[in-house]
DNA sequence: AAAAAAT
């Protein structure tokens, strides 16, 4: 049953009548098209807004943005909330969980209002752009109430949040650092704070906040409401759920496309300083509305969101090492349809809810195998078919079976035009063998044939024990505070030896030379 | 190995 965002509302049930709210029957319920008792067994089914016990003015701001079918974790969470249980959901972004916490909180903290710098409930986020996002959140459905919010992120004028934290706020939306060094610093009290929710909990997990958490939800009342979420129930997370809630009620939904079958995907294999080259041939044959593309690391962003802007492409980049301000309109840029291609990190794989996300591609296979689940569950969503391609270099197969066994399905292989199109290359690659791979590219062996030589396959999984590799690197000078660190980035820099410089090559100039987007006029 | 988050 996909109760998901809305039905475009033509179909109005009768049940309208039905709001126990003191909900002015919200006008416009029953338009004059009114189709009689037209399906009413699939709409019978369907829980409505207007049955969960909220207000008038929350409710026509649900009305007025075009909801009226709560979702699962929506419909079973907000009751719950309202009546004061704690609550912890094991739902993923997308299930419309932001709304399910944040429709009652809106709910409860109406009617009296907050004291300076105690503000009356808390919201955790792990990254910027999510607390961003619920704060959006806020902004559209309390639109008709009178309740404040800050935003207490990092990477923006502390003056500011402080100064709206002085005039009181309800809802305080924060990341973890920002909120304990303010704290810390006496701008802000929590001792009046009795709703708190922690979303997203198990990404905290990975990016190690727990200690965070831990301080902050000891700064709160004992005598508190807490709301818990996240994507999976892995036993730290439960130990954590055991600390933080009291009688909980549990919630799990279904994740909406765990590898939905609305989602169409495909692998291309081809030698990594091809895939520029391929990407732009899939975005370019692509019946594209807007995507995402992947990448591993910040730097192949940057890099690659500039080469595709000189091929012409309205790309704009997404990643931590960029500053608030150009993260923020990027994404706005992006949401708004003003840039077609968001290049970004992994910063914007959970969570991130941009509607209507025709394709994502994976410059990179992620590292880790639930990554890929979240990066392509950005696309596929409220019932339209999304496309996720991806580019793997020969010697990821093992990223790609880890996906491929995670999902439980294979993934296409496809094909790119223009391009070397390979195979898995069995020869076990000794360690630190990739850079090298990268830095000669000008020798491929093309495998549009079998694969190279029946390298002995399995037969040598360990090959040269003992590689005794780093016992040597420059370890006689720590090097005082900063800079050196980049002295033993390259052993030796056998490809490119650069000659003049002595000792004190710049390790800029030890990468390998994989930039220079001068990319002759490819087709 | 990489990314996120406080200065």
């Amino acid at each position: 049953m996909s109760a998901k965002k809305t039905s475009p509302a033509p179909t109005r049930s009768a049940k309208k009548a039905v709001a126990p709210a003191p909900a002015t029957s919200t006008e416009a319920a029953l338009p004059p098209d009114a189709p009689e008792q037209a399906a009413p067994a699939q709409e019978e089914a369907l829980p409505l807004f207007s049955e969960l016990g909220l207000s008038e003015p929350i409710q026509r701001a649900i009305d007025e943005m075009g909801y009226r079918h709560p979702t699962p974790i929506q419909a079973q969470a907000i009751p719950y909330v309202l009546m004061g249980r704690d609550v912890l959901g094991v739902a993923q972004t997308g299930t419309g969980k932001t709304a399910s916490f944040t429709l009652p909180m809106l709910e409860i903290l109406q009617g009296s209002r907050a004291r300076a710098r105690m503000p009356r409930s808390l919201i955790l986020e792990p990254t910027r752009e999510l607390a961003l996002q619920v704060a959006e959140n806020f902004v559209n459905y309390g639109k008709h109430l009178k309740l404040t919010h800050a935003l207490l992120i990092g990477g923006e004028s502390m003056a500011e949040q402080k100064e709206v934290l002085n005039r009181g706020v309800d809802v305080l939306i924060a990341t973890p650092g920002r909120l304990i060094d303010l704290f810390e610093r006496g701008g802000l009290l929590l001792t009046q704070t009795k709703l708190l929710v922690i979303d997203e909990a198990d990404r905290m997990l990975d990016m190690g906040f727990i200690p965070d958490i831990e301080k902050i939800v000891g700064m709160l009342s004992p005598l508190r409401q807490t709301l818990f979420f996240s994507a999976t129930m892995a036993p730290e997370i439960r130990r954590l759920a055991d600390a933080f809630l009291s009688n909980p009620k549990e919630i799990t939904v279904s994740r909406p496309s765990s590898v939905a079958s609305t989602i169409e995907t495909g692998l291309a294999i081809v030698d990594g300083a091809d895939k520029r080259r391929a990407l732009r041939k899939l975005l370019r044959e692509a019946d594209m509305q807007n995507a995402i593309v992947f990448c591993n690391r910040k730097r192949d962003v940057d890099v690659l969101c500039k080469s595709l802007i000189k091929h012409g492409f309205s790309a704009g980049a997404l990643h931590g090492d960029l500053p608030q301000s150009v993260r923020f309109s990027t994404l706005e840029a992006f949401k708004s349809g003003a840039l077609q291609i968001l290049v970004c990190s992994d910063i914007a794989a959970r969570g991130i809810d941009i509607g209507g996300l025709s394709h994502v591609f994976n410059f990179d296979l992620p590292f880790h195998a639930e990554d890929y689940v979240h990066r392509i569950g950005r696309t596929g969503r409220a019932g339209r078919t999304g496309h996720a391609y991806s580019l793997a270099t020969p010697d990821e197969e093992g990223l790609a079976q880890a996906i491929e066994k995670l999902t439980g399905k294979p993934i296409p292989r496809i094909e790119v035009k223009g391009v070397d199109n390979l195979e898995w290359s069995d020869e076990p690659r000794p360690a630190g063998g990739r850079r090298k791979s990268r830095a000669e590219s000008g020798s491929r062996r093309k495998s549009n044939a079998a694969p190279p030589a029946p390298a002995p396959a399995s037969a040598a999984p360990v090959e040269e024990a003992a590689p005794a590799p780093k016992p040597s690197r420059s370890r006689s000078a720590p090097a005082m505070g900063s800079g050196r660190r980049d002295q033993g980035l390259l052993p030796a820099a056998p490809d490119h030896a650069i000659t003049g410089f002595g000792d004190d090559i710049p390790a800029f100039m030890q990468l390998p030379r994989r930039e220079k987007p001068v990319v002759p006029a490819d087709e």
